[in-house]
DNA sequence: CTCCAGGGCCAGC
DNA sequence: GCTGGCCATGGA
């Protein structure tokens, strides 16, 4: 087991799950077991520090998944200096939110399920489908089931996605199997710009621009990617006084404004507004 | 009971 | 190009 200890002033480990771009981790002794593809790791949180402890060969990949080669100070700053109330508020309290580099394929499908739907309740269907289409692993001694392949995904019929709950979303999550299966290779969408990228995803049946922004920014880590949903437009609308309507062109009012960090403030952002609604 | 959730598709203008 | 109805499910 490798032991990854890093400091957690820009690195809180219950912030970043909890904002709301995973649906895939669990509490677990003094922390959580992260779930990503067919990986796990147990992350938990000292005085000074945040602890990953994951398999020695996987290393690298939660080094690069927890993105630990950015500075967060940095963008932590200049999220301060934009000297807007409500973002310096809400990038104060979630300074140690950090945008996870997730699996694309993982991603596309999770924010497929995401839309018109809640948190818990995505993570709850996600969770039966791991179960019931992926592998059994263990980790520390604990089971846990890997993400499916699109390939065992494809041969599933629409009454079987209907069953885990997913609703009207079913045709959509298997025609997307069927087309990985059958050759569509997302990874291939790297070299593009972030607009040519949202072209590509949202040609996908299923995709609109709201979950190609997220898969853009939690999937291919684009910063000028900023997702609109209930919240974010709450914010719009509330903080920012927008008149827009289009939540497209909300989103694109944002990116004109934040440029390359407006994914890292969008985050900030939707944690703050989601987490005050959650009070209530 | 109604309203809402990290929305998108499709038909009709 | 824009608008409105509709789409399942379950929590509040």
């Amino acid at each position: 087991m490798q032991k990854i200890t890093f400091s957690n002033e820009f690195f809180n480990i219950k912030d970043t799950l909890e904002c709301g771009q995973i649906f895939r981790y669990k509490p677990y002794k003094d922390g959580y077991l992260v779930f990503t593809v067919d990986k796990c790791a147990y992350v938990y949180q000292t005085a000074t520090d945040t602890v990953i402890e994951c398999e020695n060969y996987d290393a690298d990949y939660f080094w690069q998944y927890f993105d630990l080669d950015r500075d967060y100070q940095a963008i932590f700053n200049s999220a301060i200096s934009q000297n807007i109330d409500i973002l310096t508020l809400s990038a104060t309290l979630g300074k140690g939110v950090r945008i996870l580099n997730q699996d694309r394929e993982e991603m596309l499908f999770s924010f497929i399920v995401s839309q018109n739907n809640n948190i818990p309740r995505i993570k709850r269907i996600i969770d039966r489908l791991s179960v019931a289409l992926g592998e059994k692993k263990t980790f520390d001694g604990k089971e846990y089931y890997s993400f499916p392949t699109a390939e065992k995904m494809a041969k599933m019929d629409v009454e079987f996605y209907k069953s885990i709950g997913l609703g009207y979303r079913a045709e959509y999550i298997r025609r997307l199997a069927v087309a990985i299966a059958g050759g569509l290779n997302i990874k291939d969408f790297c070299g593009l710009t972030t607009k040519q990228l949202n072209v590509k995803l949202i040609e996908l049946y299923g995709v609109g621009r709201k979950v190609a922004d997220c898969v853009s920014l939690f999937g291919f880590h684009r910063g000028d990617a900023f997702p609109v949903d209930t919240w974010t437009e709450k914010v719009y609308k509330e903080n920012f006084k927008g008149e827009l309507s289009d939540r497209e062109k909300i989103a694109d009012w944002f990116v004109e404004k934040f440029g390359e960090n407006a994914g890292f403030y969008q985050q900030y952002l939707f944690y703050y507004k989601r987490s005050l609604e959650k009070k209530k």
